[in-house]
DNA sequence: GTTTTTGCAAACCATTTGCAGGGTC
DNA sequence: GACCCTGCAAATGGTTTGCAAAAAC
């Protein structure tokens, strides 16, 4: 899970500029625990008073999920909410009660998919696996 | 891929009504050869004078996704799409250049899950797996 | 100084909803 | 005949865009 400094580095070294509400966002960013929307922090700039617009998080969400800092997730429910992480390939576990999720390696998905792009002749090339449970702490927290 | 018989027949069992709008809603999703979308549906029902309407399109659509017979499909480009498909928990590998999808059965990813669920403490109940790459077909004709 | 980035507000687009009329069982 | 379903048009909600001013390099 990156930290602002994280996310403002990524930002520097993509050659983008680093803005005050780039900053700020940023923080935003950090401070969330589980997944979010750009709604979230949109609200939330709002209500800090931190002037950072609508269109200024839309865009940098775009730049920071192109750079792999900020990953789109789509929920069982249909929604679609972000979550931050470490830019490189990997899947996630979705706490379906709270939103927290956690980074999981490949264990064995890669031979999964040579097996079906064998099977079903696909040249395949890129893929997406997303696990929704509850997590440690909500198991141990009973019903909401 | 099921023909617009099988969408009939899955209302039909489902206690919902076979009406005329849903008998040409279902022969037009009954020839959508790769991943289409609720436009795409609505576009064509203009075309052709079929006089299915926008929110008629959409309330099916959800019914039809409730009942297993359509997929919602998240594309690696952010867009949302369709398909027709089995009413059964499985998996799709979807042609990235033509939208036809294959269904693929669960071939060691339980394995996988239980392992991550293991290994993360989650209490995994949900999963989604998308496979993306180009179809036989597409492969043997390149470039389009 | 040049180029990027910003905020605002308006524009967009896909989807949803309210409702009165019509079709299905 | 009761209830479900439909089309329409208006409402919605999230995301994008045009633009002139401001900030970064």
């Amino acid at each position: 899970m990156p930290t602002a400094d994280t996310i403002l580095r990524a930002f520097d070294d993509a050659g983008y500029r680093v803005t005050e509400p780039r900053r700020r966002l940023a923080d935003l960013i950090g401070r969330q625990s589980g997944h979010f929307t750009a709604d979230d922090l949109i609200a939330e700039s709002r209500r800090r008073h931190l002037g950072v617009g609508r269109a200024t998080v839309f865009r940098s969400l775009d730049v920071l999920a192109e750079l792999g800092v900020v990953e789109r997730l789509d929920l069982p429910s249909g929604d679609h909410a972000l979550v931050a992480c470490e830019a490189a390939h990997h899947h996630h576990v979705v706490c379906s009660r709270c939103g927290r999720s956690t980074d999981i390696a490949d264990s064995g998905l890669a031979a999964i998919i040579a097996d079906v792009g064998r099977r079903s002749g696909y040249q395949i090339d890129s893929h997406r696996l997303e696990l929704f449970g509850l997590c440690p702490s909500c198991q141990a927290r009973p019903a909401g």
